[in-house]
DNA sequence: CATTCAATTTCGTGG
DNA sequence: CCACGAAGTTGAATG
């Protein structure tokens, strides 16, 4: 019962020989979290620079390499996947983390002492409900529901300008192409559609598109309009599991 | 000289009580990191759950909540700027992180004994160059280096379908839409290209598309073929900081 | 490897 | 507050 539930390898205050070690050590072994002062410069897609400053240094399993400030979802600085290489020079731990393809260099300068923890973490997901494929296969299981008389034709059709979510049949044989948006449809998503409606026009077909989304913006709207597709609201079958109002 | 470059001022194996304490008391005044065993509701934009494991929840100033697995740059849960309330039940401590609009809640179980960490992290974010706006400005400053004899009209030219980067007119008056790009385009890009000068053109003026990246995919290519419109590889002038190579 | 598209995208900026 | 577009986007899926 009084078992460890979380094992943390490693808890300490370190100087950046100590520090420079345990990176060494651990890294793609566990997950290194170091709280320090620490400067930053990145080049690669672009370049950036970063003054001295308090950060969060996250180091994970599979080599991305993190730096956290104060606020913010996402990090300040990133290296997905790193090599990581640890100097030690004057007062300092400089950590070197590079990525071919594309090419670039992430390098973090911790200065004096940090405070380094290390631990194992689990690697397991989640169960994601309400994606976009979810809204897909809901009206691919009855299209006529969303669409008027029309009839599954086919789904995930690739063409050379991109992945087509649905295509249908109406009650007039014509296609209905069908571009799906969990969110709030943008001017983009109005775009997407009229790109494989245009496809499949060129090839000689009747063809119309539709758009589908729980919301849309005015723009997109608009623009749906002025090129003679249409907008159908997306609303969710049923309450799939019961509690909320 | 030994003076405290870190000020960590809480880092201890604690049980769901103390936990619930510690994050009442820092949340919002510093950065928390909990190492523990947890599993994880989502509830909102769409909805998850994930079972039991260990993973790294942190809290920041800004009242970001982040909870990490072994891999991955981003978490694998997450609720930015959010309220947080600590309930202990039974041997755990469940985190709400609550937010409205759009409303969605977070919850996180706790189970058993936690390794916290609690400091004060910095928030001076970076100077970054290499974006595209520097990219634009550069064609902005000189467009004949970029496309042969035009002159600059204007930049960041709102439509009714989205922003135009760059205008520029020609030898022969023709008003030359730019878009720009600092990776590789896509057709999505290409797309976007088509939609400005489309506008343009219905409003009766001579215009044509010119997009601009360093680098273009086939397709993106292909399509600009089909609808009239130009491709031009960016090349940065010189190398503008020495150093490299 | 390139290409495309989704994401609980996040994040900034402008109206 | 909405709306749009960039991001060093990341990440998955597909050819």
């Amino acid at each position: 019962m009084a078992s460890k539930l979380v094992e943390v390898l490693l808890a300490a205050d370190v100087g950046p020989e100590e520090l420079a070690e345990v990176i060494s050590r651990w890294f793609r072994r566990a997950t290194i979290v170091v709280l320090c002062r620490c400067s930053i410069e990145y080049r690669g897609r672009a370049s950036s620079r970063a003054g001295e400053a308090v950060r969060l240094v996250l180091l994970k399993q599979d080599g991305t390499v993190a730096v956290h400030e104060a606020s913010g979802r996402d990090p300040v600085n990133w290296q997905p996947r790193a090599d990581v290489r640890v100097v030690v020079a004057e007062d300092s731990a400089v950590l070197r983390a590079t990525r071919d393809s594309p090419r670039e260099e992430l390098t973090v300068s911790i200065r004096g002492r940090a405070w380094v923890t290390v631990a194992k973490l689990g690697d397991v997901g989640l169960q994601l409900f309400g994606g976009e494929d979810d809204i897909v296969n809901d009206i691919a299981g009855n299209p006529s529901r969303f669409i008027e008389g029309t009839t599954l034709v086919a789904r995930e059709v690739g063409t050379p300008y991109g992945r087509v979510d649905l295509i249908l049949r109406d009650g007039s044989g014509r296609l209905v192409i069908v571009e799906v948006k969990r969110g709030r449809a943008d001017v983009d998503a109005a775009h997407q559609l009229r790109r494989y409606v245009e496809y499949y026009s060129r090839l000689g077909l009747e063809v119309t598109g539709v758009l589908v989304a729980p919301e849309i913006s005015g723009q997109a709207l608009k623009y749906l309009k002025d090129h003679g597709l249409r907008y159908v609201r997306y609303v969710a079958r049923a309450t799939p599991t019961a509690g909320s109002s």
